[in-house]
DNA sequence: TATGAATGAGTCTTCATTCAT
DNA sequence: CATGAATGAAGACTCATTCAT
């Protein structure tokens, strides 16, 4: 357990590919263990193990534990942010389908990066999380602004749902995809959410956000009939 | 071993700091720290601090780190959940009553328990997370199983949104309500969400679980028309 | 030689004995081996090993390697320095009494604190040495200022070598006695340095010195006969 | 294997940055942080970056850091310990002189050889220092015999102070020398020492030594006084 | 109850050293 | 000559845990 390099030479694992890029497997490790455990209980040692070196090479190619950190933020989890939000323009008017786009870019993200619910989850969401502030810096802010702005100017129209506020709009759908999504391995496990998987989710979202954001009959331009409905 | 509280209680014993019995006090230090940092990031000295006792009384009241987390579990975190899902009763039928209801006690638990957020998100959400496991033996199935039933049988009757998974709708709840709440802290730091607090959180999420739970107009009753799923 | 505890205890080896200061015995060890092999040199496990105790030990005293040096030069080399210095006051005027008085200082001192010489010349007297910054702090300034006072005025009165600069005699006091007693132990294994202990060390320089010290026959007042010495 | 010089000297091979031999610099190097921050504390890395080449290079060139440690020892520090030692002859009967030129030819050796005072102080007067052993060997113990013998003849002679002893002499010269000059630049730092340069230095120790050397009136041959010795 | 002293097991990090290219 | 990649060994430091008092 000191030496996994013993046992995991041998095996079919990821072993020393001389002129592989080392620092891209490492970085590959780094982020399925931060997934997987979270980043405060995941050792150099640990990351290292996986690719089959020593944890000397860690420090050979991202001399700190703390620049390795930065350097899954900055070259795994960064741009997947941004492919995520990339597409927002400013010619995007209609809600229902930027609500819809961006739930659907963070499914496909997370089929290609099956670490991303677990890792944002917990490493961003949470309190503490060690890649909020460096997120926080990598955050495409000019595109979540358009989003939000789009959805105002849509509310303004009468398009959106105005129980909502448009500044959370893209939380819920963060809340409605990546959360369900980083228990999706629990539920596997529990017999009474057989069948569930990520289509599932997805298509539940999309029905949960899409409507959910559509306005309520009573609430109609021109046909509001009084009645207080939500408080 | 576990409740040394009775005997203590009644003795005038001197206390470093007089209040609550130190075996609470502990678990509250406990909790926070644990929703401040993560569990994995907490040290038995952090919380020992908090309270201004040595790191051995720890051991003395729990034994163990892992028995402290095993309290945490039990003791907060359990009862907490419990609070939330007692309520729901087989006679429950609507179902925009029993969501609305969840969400508010949701609401309400973290009103009264501000770590409840962070905790859950990072140690029961996320994969490997400490109190996953702890959790899912103090969940409350059989409540969680009528809320679903109910779901169920108010989609057959055609009340609710037919594109929604009856069994991932508490889920959904939970991603709308303790996600943006522990992004609480951040968001407040954050010109553009000025004015966001508890209170916004909560109409937002309720219009849009609301609403989106409710049936589209095309897809009244009466009106189906057959196919047409979303995707 | 991972473990030097086995192999010390059961020798005669200061073993930790229940109740003794071992953060004193801690001090004794570092500053003996600092003297013997140079900070930079000496591991915290050495320093440890020395008094039978790990080296998480050293960490529960002192917190820091930084800070056990800095321990060191506070209640060690500090205290050492003020004896030797505290002595000196505006009273003193004989120059002759002033470096004798410093120089036998210097001698009892190191013939209590045997590591005075080695780690003054390495650690405080050497470019980058790791007391001289932590020293410079404690030095009794005041009563160094003395004594170049009184040896400028003796200088003045005609009662000092003129050739001589009074700010630097306590540099030659220094040179004079901790640079030969640092060397003292190989000088003992070189055949023809035998006989030469600590007593003919202090003689030596006592006579250098005040010899040195005194005017030249040529430069007494009064009688001065024209002819550059001392270029 | 130790001097590939000659034969890389004649080619026109690309080099970091052009001038003397990489094997000659790398050496140039290794004394200076030697001087700069003591051996111990000076890794293999830091010596090769200050050359621009990286640490292999320093392997390639010495094999070891031990025989690196070697080669400063013999192709630098002996090289000024014999330039120093060398005019010293059998011929030199007059003791001042003798320990005039002693010190005026250390003060020459520092002033090319900046480094000197400090590597000397640390690494060969200080106990254990890295390079006592290795100096030991190669100091040219018959100029120091011819020194001694010739101020043993002196004295006997009475021409020099009978309080001194001979063979410590040299030792007061090193002491008056370098361990000042070990100290020069912090010395430039403390305002009370403003305007003391290696020329006072030099100066002040000269005054001390000789008069130190000669004989004290009342010693004078022809009128000595029995008894009276200094303490 | 409560603590101070003590430790073993690990974790990060550094560094001299090797070697294929 | 020269380097980048890689490592073993060690060193500082942390932390949960134990135990005598």
């Amino acid at each position: 357990m000191r030496k996994p390099d013993a046992a995991a030479r041998g095996r079919g694992r990821p072993r020393p590919i001389a002129g592989a890029d080392a620092r891209e497997r490492l970085l590959d490790a780094a982020v399925t263990l931060f997934a997987e455990r979270g980043i405060a209980a995941t050792t150099v040692a640990q990351i290292a193990g996986r690719c089959g070196v020593t944890p000397a090479m860690v420090h050979y190619y991202f001399k700190n534990r703390e620049q390795l950190i930065d350097a899954v933020a900055e070259e795994r989890l960064s741009r997947t942010v941004v492919a995520v939000w990339a597409p927002v323009t400013a010619r995007d008017k209609d809600a229902s389908l930027l609500v819809r786009g961006l739930a659907q870019r963070i499914m496909q993200a997370v089929e290609a990066q099956p670490w991303l619910p677990s890792l944002w989850i917990r490493e961003v969401v949470s309190e503490g999380g060690q890649l909020r502030g460096r997120m926080l810096q990598h955050l495409p802010l000019g595109q979540v602004q358009l989003f939000v702005t789009a959805l105002v100017a849509a509310r303004r129209r009468g398009e959106v749902n105005p129980g909502l506020e448009p500044r959370l709009v893209f939380l819920s759908v963060i809340g409605l995809t990546l959360l369900p999504l980083a228990l999706a391995d629990v539920l596997q496990r529990l017999p009474i959410m057989q069948g569930i998987g990520h289509r599932e989710l997805a298509s539940h979202a999309e029905a949960l956000l899409l409507h959910g954001l559509s306005v309520p009959r009573g609430r109609q331009p021109r046909r509001r009939k009084p009645g207080g409905e939500e408080r």
